[in-house]
DNA sequence: GCAACTATC
C-alpha cells in the first residue's frame, strides 16, 4: 500500500488573488454575491450552459449578481476615455459575457462592431449564444460569432465573438480592421500564436487609424493572471483594471523531498486522498501523455480492486485530446453514489476542458510540450517542467465550485526554480505561416515587426528563408515582398509548404488528390491506433497501405471512406477516427472553394500515383532524407541522423530517398508522414538549394 | 529498430 507522500502543512491562497502588481491604476472590487454561475466559461458544447432563463427578470437578476456588475459604471467611465486598457478578471467574474454588453449598452464603440476574440472555437460559439440569450435576441443578429466553417453574423451584428485565428484572417484583407470599433482580446494570458500576432496587428491598426483620422480603435486585453505588466507596457502603459472574481480558497501542499518518480508519487497521493476523503470528492491528476495516462489508469484500477473493505470504489477516467469524443464526455458525468472519480489528464484539463466538481488536484509538475529549433526546423516534443503560471492554472482547477486542495509533487524550493511564465508559443513554432500572413497584410518590415515577445532573429530568418525557397517572396532593395505565388499561398489557411503543394498540383494533374492529402495532413490523425489492439489494426489497415508511403495510404483511406458513404460504422471497423476524417472533408471543401475562386483547374491524376509523389517532392523538398550505406537515414540538408517513425507504413521498408511531413524528436529523431521519391525529382524541384547543400557538404 | 502536449485559419 502506498506510503505517506510527506506533505508539510498547507498554505492557503486564492489563485489570481495575489496582491495586484504595482502598475495597477484602478482597483475595482465587488461584493461576492450569490446567484448562478453566469460568467462561467463553458467549453464543451454538448454540456451546453443552462440556457438563460426565459424570464427577463431572472436573466437580469443573474446578470446583476455577477461580481463585475458592481463595477459597471466605473468600468464604463474609465473605458470610454481610454484607447487601450488591460483588464484582469478572475474566473467567474463575468468579464467575457458582460463587458461587451456594457460597452454596447453604454454606447461605447457603437459606431462599429465590438469584436471579442477567443483561442478556442467552442468558447466563441457558446459565449455568443450565451450573450445573445441574455440580450434576448436571435443568435446572428445583434450578437453573432465567426469561426472557421461557421459564420453566424449579419449586417446587424454589433457584438461578434471570433476565434483569434479568424480575426487574423480578416486582417489579411483589411489590416485596419475597419468594421470594428473595439477589439477585446480575451484569454490573452494563454499567449497563442494567433493572439500574439493580433497584439501587433491591432496595435498597428490603432496607430494607423489615428494617423488617418479614422474611427479610433479601442483595444482591451483581458487576462486571468496577474502578470500583465508586459501587456500594459506593450500598449503604451495602458491602465490595468482589476476585477475580483469568485474563486474559492485552495490549500496547497508541497512535498518535503524532491520526488524521483512522479508517477509513483502521483499514485501514492491519489490513494492517500482516496482513503481519507469522502467519496463524493473527485480528483484530477495532471500527467504528460497518452501512453503514460493509459498505463497509469490501468495501475490505478488494479490497485483499487485490492483495497481494504470499507474503502469506496474508484472510477478511473483517462483524458487526452485524441481520446474518442464519447469517452471524453464521461469525465463530466457524476460518479455513482459512494464512488470517487479520478481523472488522469494531460494539460487539456488546464484550459480546454473544465471539469466541474474537482476537489483535489494532483500536480506532477510535468508537461509534454513542443520546443522548436530553427536550424533544421526540428520540433522537439519533450517532457519538461511546467512554469509557475501553469502550476497555478492547474491549482485553480480545484477551486471552481467550492474550496479545494492541490498536492504539488515537488518541493517549494523546486517550485521557486520553475520558469515564471510558459514561453509563448510564438517563440516555439515555425514562423513561416506567420511571416506569410504579415507580408500579405503588407506590414512594412516583417523582420522588425513589433511582437510583444520577439522571436529570435535566427528564428525569423529561418522562416523567411523557407518562404524564399518556396518561391513565395522576393527581395527588392532589401525590401521583402510577396511574389504572385506568395499572395496565392497566403489565401490558404495552411502551412506555406502545403499551400504550395496545392498551387503546384495542376502542373502535375493531381489537384483533387493533393486537396485530399493536404486536408488529411492538416487535421489530427484520422488513423486510430489503440495500443491494446495493434494486431487487429495492422490486419484491417493492410488493404489501404501503399508501398509508396503514408500520403498515398491516407488518400486510399479517404477514398474508401467516401465510397462507404462516410459511414460511422465503417470508421469503427476500420480504425478510422470519424470526427477527424469528417473534419478533413470540411477542410477539403474549403480549400477547393479557394482554388475555384482562383480559377484553378480541378484535375485528377486518376490512377497515376507517380504524379502525386512528384508534386509532393516539389513542395516538401526541404524535408528529405536518404538511406545511408549502413542502413540508417540522414536528412539531406543537415545530415541529421533520423529514423522512420513506427507509425509509418514504411517502417519496415528501406526506400533510398523519402520526403517527410514532420520531424519529431522523442527518444530518437523520427520522420513522420513519409513518401518515397526519386532523388532526381528533388534536384529538379530546387536546383539552387541542392547545389548549395552539396557544396556545404563538400566543405 | 517500436510511438504521437494543446489549440487554430
Amino acid at each position: 500500500m502506498p506510503e505517506e507522500a510527506g506533505f508539510p502543512p498547507a498554505k492557503r491562497f486564492r489563485p489570481g488573488c495575489g496582491p495586484p502588481g504595482g502598475r495597477v491604476v484602478m482597483l475595482l472590487t465587488a461584493g461576492g454575491g450569490g446567484g448562478g454561475g453566469g460568467g462561467r466559461r463553458q467549453q464543451q458544447p454538448v454540456l451546453a450552459q443552462p440556457a438563460a432563463s426565459p424570464y427577463p427578470e431572472a436573466v437580469e437578476r443573474q446578470r446583476r449578481s455577477l461580481p463585475i456588475f458592481q463595477a459597471r459604471g466605473q468600468l464604463l467611465a474609465q473605458l470610454r476615455n481610454l484607447d487601450s486598457a488591460v483588464l484582469i478578471g478572475e474566473t467567474g467574474s463575468g468579464k467575457t459575457t458582460q463587458l461587451p454588453q456594457y460597452l454596447y449598452e453604454g454606447g461605447v464603440g457603437r459606431q462599429g462592431v465590438i469584436a471579442v476574440t477567443q483561442p478556442r472555437r467552442v468558447a466563441a460559439i457558446s459565449l455568443a449564444s450565451r450573450v445573445s440569450d441574455e440580450k434576448r435576441t436571435e443568435l446572428g443578429k445583434l450578437v453573432g460569432y465567426s469561426v472557421r466553417f461557421d459564420d453566424i453574423s449579419s449586417e446587424d451584428t454589433r457584438i461578434k465573438f471570433l476565434t483569434d485565428g479568424m480575426l487574423l484572417r480578416e486582417a489579411i484583407s483589411d489590416s485596419l480592421l475597419r468594421k470594428y470599433s473595439c477589439v477585446i482580446l480575451d484569454e490573452a494570458h494563454e499567449r497563442t500564436v494567433h493572439t500574439d500576432v493580433l497584439f501587433g496587428v491591432v496595435k498597428a491598426a490603432q496607430k494607423r487609424r489615428k494617423e488617418l483620422g479614422r474611427l479610433p480603435l479601442k483595444v482591451i486585453v483581458m487576462s486571468a493572471t496577474m502578470d500583465v505588466d508586459l501587456f500594459s507596457q506593450y500598449f503604451g502603459g495602458a491602465p490595468v483594471l482589476y476585477l475580483e472574481g469568485r474563486q474559492h480558497p485552495i490549500q496547497v501542499f508541497y512535498t518535503k523531498q524532491p520526488q524521483q518518480d512522479y508517477l509513483h508519487a502521483a499514485l501514492v497521493s491519489v490513494f492517500q486522498i482516496h482513503q481519507e476523503a469522502p467519496p463524493s470528492q473527485d480528483i484530477l491528476v495532471f500527467l504528460t501523455g497518452q501512453e503514460e495516462i493509459e498505463a497509469t489508469s490501468k495501475i490505478c484500477r488494479d490497485i483499487a480492486r485490492h483495497l481494504p473493505d470499507g474503502c469506496p470504489s474508484l472510477l478511473v477516467l483517462p483524458l487526452y485530446a485524441s481520446l474518442p469524443y464519447a469517452q471524453q464526455l464521461r469525465v463530466f458525468q457524476g460518479a455513482p453514489k459512494g464512488c470517487r472519480k479520478v481523472i488522469i489528464s494531460t494539460n487539456i484539463a488546464e484550459t480546454s476542458i473544465t471539469i466541474p466538481g474537482i476537489k483535489y488536484v494532483v500536480d506532477t509538475g510535468m508537461v509534454k510540450a513542443k520546443k522548436y529549433n530553427p536550424d533544421g526546423g526540428l520540433e522537439v516534443l519533450a517532457v519538461q517542467r511546467v512554469s509557475k503560471t501553469q502550476a497555478w492554472q492547474r491549482t485553480g482547477r480545484a477551486g471552481r465550485e467550492d474550496s479545494g486542495v492541490c498536492y504539488r509533487l515537488y518541493t517549494e524550493d523546486e517550485f521557486e526554480k520553475f520558469d515564471k511564465m510558459t514561453v509563448p508559443e510564438i517563440q516555439r513554432c515555425n514562423l513561416a505561416g506567420v511571416m506569410l500572413q504579415l507580408l500579405a497584410m503588407k506590414v512594412p518590415d516583417v523582420l522588425t515587426f513589433d511582437f510583444m515577445s520577439k522571436p529570435s532573429p535566427d528564428h525569423i530568418q529561418a522562416a523567411v528563408a523557407q518562404l524564399e525557397l518556396l518561391g513565395a517572396l522576393e527581395r527588392k532593395d532589401e525590401q521583402l515582398t510577396l511574389t504572385p505565388l506568395g499572395r496565392k499561398m497566403a489565401a490558404f489557411p495552411l502551412e506555406p509548404r502545403f499551400a504550395k503543394a496545392i498551387l503546384l498540383s495542376p502542373k502535375f494533374h493531381c489537384t483533387e488528390e493533393m486537396l485530399t492529402i493536404v486536408s488529411l495532413l492538416s487535421v489530427d490523425s484520422v488513423l486510430c491506433n489503440p495500443p491494446s489492439r495493434r494486431d487487429e489494426v495492422q490486419a484491417v489497415r493492410r488493404k489501404f497501405v501503399s508501398s509508396e508511403g503514408d500520403h498515398v495510404t491516407l488518400l486510399n483511406v479517404y477514398r474508401a471512406f467516401r465510397s462507404a458513404g462516410g459511414n460511422k460504422d465503417w470508421c469503427k471497423e476500420n480504425f478510422v477516427n470519424s470526427k477527424n476524417v469528417m473534419l478533413a472533408g470540411e477542410v477539403r471543401a474549403q480549400l477547393r472553394d479557394i482554388c475555384l475562386k482562383m480559377s484553378m483547374p480541378m484535375v485528377s491524376s486518376r490512377g497515376d500515383v507517380e504524379s502525386i509523389r512528384r508534386c509532393l517532392a516539389h513542395s516538401l523538398f526541404m524535408s528529405t532524407a536518404e538511406l545511408q550505406p549502413d542502413g540508417t537515414y540522414a536528412t539531406t540538408d543537415t545530415h541529421q541522423p533520423v529514423a522512420i517513425h513506427p507509425s509509418s507504413v514504411l517502417f519496415h521498408c528501406r526506400p533510398a530517398c523519402v520526403v517527410y511531413t514532420e520531424l519529431l524528436y522523442t527518444n530518437r529523431c523520427y520522420m513522420r508522414g513519409l513518401c518515397v521519391v526519386d532523388a532526381d525529382w528533388l534536384y529538379e524541384a530546387a536546383p539552387d538549394y541542392f547545389r548549395r547543400k552539396l557544396r556545404a557538404a563538400r566543405d
